[in-house]
DNA sequence: CCGATACGCAACTGTACCGTTTCGAAAGTC
DNA sequence: GACTTTCGAAACGGTACAGTTGCGTATCGG
């Protein structure tokens, strides 16, 4: 063994690039996706001027546009709820908090819309979103429901599709609707007790 | 009077604007702010090469790409559900198809999809599509509540405004969702017996 | 037919961005 | 100190679009 540097990763040689301006990106390319409403919005020089950083820097560490967002994006990820409380309605209030806490963050949601806003265009990355964000919240609302249908709380016919839509479609309308304000912080139990026990009289 | 041109509105002299060519120009900036998904995306150059037509004739009527869009999303408006039937439970429905049938239009969801996405940058445009369009549908729907609880049939403590956020959320989630398909035909009264039963056992 | 206006088309200037390259300086290892 | 790599900055050619202008033609009224 001639070599010394053999410790463990094996470190390469030459100034280390810098955490700081990786992350100066990201932060800007977040920026830029949720105040420009697009992800044809965000260029790679304004990302560059906003994170105070040459676009060399940029090109050195993703391919394109692209590749930034999605690497981007994955810093949006929060951990997934995991309710187990003891009633349907308190696992169903503790999801539907998570979603309106993750709405109530403006750039997190903006981000998001403007994605899924891409579709045609950017088809790869809303695939991805869907697939690594979206589904795996979709399903543990999913879960609860079916517990509930097992456990009797929730009538056995109940369509567990479309009571997951009501859920999550009502809290995201809300919070992207124009002019309606933030969120109130007790949208998450209101909406829960409505849809439990329904608009009818008795 | 030396005139005999005065009929009524004095028609101008010279060629007359063709009909043709605006009503191309129209489509083609719908069809480009639904596919391209977002104000953003949709150039004059682009509007005039799908219409036909030479930038000229575009620019001798719209002063800009704001202006044209705001004339374009205009021709998007339909008429308003005016429900007066039997039963709350079936105004809903007639409401909630409405929207379903609105949402059914992938070109029509697409450009209120693109118009909302670029609020940050073009407040004017959401505004005037928030206030036109989406306003007056939202009360038609409260009316629709407001009056089943009057009548008795619907819970006199109901959260109208909730219940508005509900329904109209679902559809729109339900429809804009990446990868669910069409929204199905029963969609609106399957959504309306769920939120008017409730998803509780008994 | 004449004058006026609109038409589609092409050419033009100006701006913005992309993706690449070059540069001198900085920051690490040996 | 020698070497390697990254840093921010600047410049470059190329593409796309905005908005304007000129041109030959078409379509209206008188």
């Amino acid at each position: 063994m001639t070599h010394t540097t053999d410790q463990c990763s094996a470190r390469p040689p030459g100034r280390p690039r810098s955490e700081r301006a990786a992350k100066a990106i990201v932060d800007a390319t977040l920026d830029l996706l949720a105040e420009e409403g697009g992800v044809a919005g965000v260029s790679i020089e304004a990302v560059a001027a906003r994170a105070g950083v040459g676009k060399t820097t940029i090109y050195r560490r993703w391919p394109n546009k692209e590749a930034l967002i999605i690497d981007a994006l994955a810093a949006l990820k929060e951990p997934l709820p995991e309710p187990r409380g003891v009633s349907v309605r308190e696992d169903l209030i503790a999801i539907a908090r998570a979603f309106v806490a993750d709405k109530s963050d403006k750039k997190r949601v903006d981000c998001y819309w403007s994605v899924l806003g891409s579709a045609e265009r950017y088809p790869e990355l809303v695939e991805r979103v869907t697939r690594e964000v979206i589904e795996p919240r979709r399903e543990v609302m999913r879960a609860a429901l079916r517990r509930g249908i097992a456990s009797g709380e929730l009538r056995p016919d109940l369509d567990v599709e479309l009571a997951q839509w009501i859920i999550t479609g009502t809290i995201t309308h809300r919070a992207r609707a124009a002019g309606a304000g933030p969120v109130p912080v007790d949208f998450a139990e209101r909406i829960v007790d409505a849809v439990l026990a329904g608009f009818a009289a008795h």
